[in-house]
DNA sequence: AACTAGTCTGAAACTCAGTTTCACAAAAGG
DNA sequence: CCTTTTGTGAAACTGAGTTTCAGACTAGTT
């Protein structure tokens, strides 16, 4: 037996120690900048060892970005539970917008983050990628979705990559503005501005 | 002065060592494949320095990249010089051309590159980033064409950005059918899925 | 031709991220 | 109680990229 009982206990701490050295990590990157925090840094910091950090996350940036890691999943997820008939532009419209809920949730902490990010370029890049690693995702539930499971036209992944292009560029602006804009109306207006080619 | 006579004969002879250590480091990419090919290996490879290899490219990833620079510049200026009233998203689309001629003119190069850097993670990162970087530029000349070269609006940006993911999904299929497919016509079917939303 | 100033190069030392290996401790599960 | 799995820390290692410095080469100047 590999995954009932204690596994799960386990797994659950395991979480929390991550969200722990998640926190330490985000307080230090945003007094120091990221680039001036070296891993033993937030080894340290965290009271653990180097090697241990690199096992909670891969990588330095990860620390930052591992709390975007459900979003593609959910969004697809949320694409596939569309009503069938909705076309495609609109049902991925209102998929987002259960990425845009946790925004609304926590704007402070949403919006640290997003500036962290985008005032970081290896953060940025690698952000960039996730996002990116989206589109399939994304494109096979659009595919699903319109009846055909196994092929994915190429209309499908454009407009999954161009409705995360809205989203990118709605968090752009909403960040820019300091979460003073309104996050839905400009992801309202990017969308729009597609909605009419 | 700075930018006349002599200076000019250096900066020909600088470019034809930057494309030949180019060339240099592509074909050992191919053979050896990318990250299994140190710094030292393409600067020996290459009969210079590791310090003068990461003179002429900053990173390892340049090396192959740099095709691209001036990609960002080149559609931004095609697109300028549009007719004023065409509509953007046509526009974009032609300004395209301009790109895409270049991979018509030699397709099985273009196809080589291509393929190493879609195969490559780390590569496919940079070329993410660096796309990522001709959005603002886009972006900016849409504005100007717009009579309004002050404020980029959202859906300046998320019309360039569309444009791009439609030419970077239409290389991924070009290059996945091995240049078999027409990369015009994979082009214009991406433009034409967002042209319909 | 000799001098000077700017540019290109190579060598070496350094920082840091990420990988790998190993030994040890703590539990899980039988 | 024993064994097997899992988490941790320590250390050595690789490789990218930066910085510093000294020497060579190249212009333009007088």
């Amino acid at each position: 037996m590999r995954a009932s009982g204690r596994t799960r206990t386990r797994d659950i701490a395991r979480a929390a120690v991550r969200a722990e050295l998640a926190q330490v990590a985000f307080e230090l990157f945003l007094r120091n900048g990221f680039d001036n925090v070296t891993l033993d840094d937030l080894a340290s910091a965290a009271g653990v060892s180097r090697s241990t950090f690199l096992r909670y996350f891969g990588t330095k940036e990860e620390a930052v970005l591992s709390v975007f890691d459900a979003h593609g999943a959910q969004v697809a997820d949320a694409l596939r539970s569309r009503p069938a008939d909705e076309d495609d532009w609109t049902a991925l419209r209102r998929a987002l917008d259960t990425v845009i809920e946790q925004y609304r949730q926590d704007p402070d902490a949403a919006l640290a983050t997003t500036k962290l990010v985008r005032s970081t370029p290896a953060l940025c890049a690698r952000q960039l990628e996730k996002q990116h690693g989206w589109r399939p995702a994304l494109a096979q539930a659009l595919a699903e979705r319109g009846g055909s499971p196994g092929s994915v036209a190429v209309g499908m992944t454009v407009k999954a990559a161009a409705a995360l292009d809205c989203l990118d560029i709605a968090l752009d602006h909403w960040t820019a503005s300091d979460g003073a804009l309104d996050l839905i109306g400009l992801l309202d207006e990017a969308f729009a501005a597609l909605g009419s080619c």
